[in-house]
DNA sequence: GGACTATAGATACCAAGTCTCATTAAGAGA
DNA sequence: TCTCTTAATGAGACTTGGTATCTATAGTCC
C-alpha cells in the first residue's frame, strides 16, 4: 500500500492534465497527500498538511478533482459533507462511525428497487444519494457487544 | 389544506412542550411559518418570511425542532441541506429536481437489502441516509418527453 | 528564451450556523 | 394577580467552509 502512493498521486494528475489542466507544483502537492489519505477528509485537513499552500488554492483544487471525478463528497450522519478518493462511477460508501474508515459499497442492486417505488408513487427517478453508516469488521471485533448495544 | 395550516402549527408547538421546552411567541411565528411552507426550506426562507425575528432565534428554533424530530433535514442533490417538515420515525424523500417538492418514500425496504450488502463486507449496519431525485408526477406530464432526454 | 495564458496566493467577501451576554417574558407558586 | 425564577430572545461577534477578485508567477508551446 505505502509503496503506491506516489502512483496513485501521479493518476490524479494526470486525470486532471486529460482534461487539460496544468500539472502544477501546488497540484502535485495537493495530489500527494490526498493520495496518503486513508479515510475521508475535509479542506481543513489539507491545508494543516499543507500551510505552505493558498487557501484558495487548496479548494480550488478540490473543486477540480471533484468534477473530474477523482474525489466524491461523502455525507456524514450529521450532514457534514467531507472528500475522498472516488472510484469512478456512480457507487455508494460504507462509513465506519467508529474509526472514520469508509469502503465503496458494491454488488448493491438499489437502482431497481428504488426505480420500482419511486414509479408506484409516479415519480420519474433521476438520481440518488445513498451513504450507509455503521461500524467496519476490525471495529466490530474489537469491540465487546455489550459495550455496542449500549451505543 | 388551507384550513389545516393552524393545526398544524399548533402540533409543532405541542411537541416542543411534551419536551418541556416553552411556548412562546417567537416560536409560535415560525411554527406558523414552517405549517405554510410546501416544500423543503431553508433558514434564509424563515428569515424572510419574519424578519422581525433574530436570527439566532431563527437557528434555534430549527435546531430544536429537528431535535424534536418534528423536522428532518434533506439533502439536495448538489450537497445544499435544506429543512422540511418530517413525518417522525425513520423515512426518505422524493425530491422533484424541478419544482422543488418533495413526498415521502414509503414502502421501500432497502433496509434488508443494505444489511445483507454491509454483511458481505463484514459491515455492521447501523444507519444510513438516503434522497432520491427525480420528477414528480405533475412535473413529469407538464414536460414533453424531447426535453426530458434533452437535460 | 520569450510570450501567452492558466494558475497561485493574498485577501475580501459570503452564507450558514454557533456563542456570548445582557434583557425580556413564560409560567409556576404564593 | 403578583412575584420570582429561569428559559428564551435579540444583537452582534465569531467560526467554518467556500467563492470572487486581482496582481504576480510559473507552465507550456513555439
Amino acid at each position: 500500500m505505502r509503496k503506491r502512493v506516489n502512483a496513485l498521486a501521479e493518476q490524479l494528475l494526470e486525470s486532471l492534465e486529460e482534461q487539460g489542466y496544468r500539472s502544477t507544483s501546488p497540484r502535485r502537492a495537493v495530489a500527494q497527500v490526498i493520495a496518503n489519505q486513508d479515510k475521508h477528509f475535509t479542506a481543513e485537513d489539507l491545508r494543516e498538511q499543507l500551510p505552505s499552500l493558498g487557501r484558495a488554492t487548496i479548494f480550488r483544487s478540490l473543486k477540480l478533482l471533484v468534477e473530474t471525478g477523482v474525489l466524491c463528497r461523502v455525507l456524514l450522519e450529521d450532514g457534514d459533507l467531507h472528500y475522498q478518493l472516488s472510484h469512478r462511477g456512480h457507487h455508494h460508501h460504507l462509513l465506519c462511525v467508529e474509526c472514520g474508515s469508509s469502503q465503496d459499497l458494491l454488488g448493491c442492486d438499489i437502482e431497481g428497487l428504488l426505480k420500482q417505488t419511486s414509479a408506484s408513487h409516479g415519480f420519474e427517478l433521476s438520481g440518488h444519494w445513498l451513504e450507509v453508516y455503521g461500524r467496519c469488521r476490525s471495529c466490530s471485533t474489537s469491540k465487546l457487544p455489550a459495550e455496542l448495544s449500549a451505543v
